[in-house]
DNA sequence: GCTTCATAGGTCAAAGATAGTCAGCGGCTA
DNA sequence: TAGCCGCTGACTATCTTTGACCTATGAAGC
């Protein structure tokens, strides 16, 4: 079994038995599985992304560390749906708007929240001079990292 | 926990039961955490400044201290400052995590809305090719903009 | 009133503690 | 045998903590 899969499946049995949240010390990690401290960052990039249905932050520093969420449940199918699929490279604000207002529909988000999440999206948010197809890409961007946001507080 | 947690704790503690206002000498309190004087302002500097929603003024000599103020504005006060006058041409993505934390704590907006505003402007967002500089332009574009639809609502 | 000294707090740079990035090497598979 | 995947190490970025040195204030003596 490769060094990778083991530290995947390490962290995914302490979220598994805690909770769907754990912190970790990068270098305790690599320490425990006596590899080089990057080989967490490895793990998690092609283990722990977003598109795994994973959301993590972390902090340099004394005292710094690795929080790592799992965000894929069954509840929020609509949502992965949408953030692996519906949504590809690029949406125009038309697209957003219809997407965001079936959220509110469906009763995932509420009104203020489709309202601002309309906001970030909005084409005067995005008015300063960079090529429109750069914008597309950056809504999709955005659609998603709020979708994942949403998704991770849906999870039970 | 690191240090300077605790004392931001501890700090937030005596505003929360007494007031919205502290008087501390700074060597009795580095005393008490066994640190550095300067930890103190390190910790001031870090979490109590005006974008952390507090004020800071002190006196040195015979009798200094150290008086922490939290600031306590109306939430549409709070809004138009930050559209006005607080948030310029560009924004850095700290920066705009501590406003938003710090609406949050002034329960502006809540714990969720001001996850997915996180999520906005998150890098991970703006991850597409566009110069540095317009990836601030926009944050600070978005940030108004999400504000503004705040304002709107909160007008009662 | 000055001068002087003790008592505060302020600044800043360096050291320490973590985590992130990325180019490159090597093995395995199509 | 070309290309992808796993892995590492050197270098970088960020956050915390400390200490040496600086500045301000007030009170005691003159």
């Amino acid at each position: 079994m490769r060094l990778s899969d083991s530290i995947e499946s390490f962290i995914k049995t302490l979220l598994n038995e805690e909770s769907t949240e754990v912190e970790l010390k990068r270098n305790e990690l690599a320490e425990y599985f006596k590899c080089a401290p990057s080989q967490i960052n490895y793990v998690l990039a092609t283990r722990f992304s977003p598109d795994h249905g994973y959301l993590t932050e972390s902090r340099r520093g004394g005292g710094g560390y690795i929080r790592i969420v799992r965000v894929v449940e069954s509840g929020s199918q609509r949502l992965m749906y949408l953030i692996n699929e519906r949504i590809g490279d690029s949406l125009e604000e038309e697209e957003c708007l219809r997407l965001i207002s079936q959220l509110k529909e469906q009763r995932i988000v509420t009104a203020d929240e489709a309202a601002l999440m309309a906001a970030s999206i909005s084409t005067r948010s995005l008015a300063v001079p960079i090529p429109e197809a750069m914008k597309g890409a950056l809504r999709a961007r955005m659609m998603k990292n709020m979708l994942m946001t949403i998704a991770a507080r849906n999870r039970v």
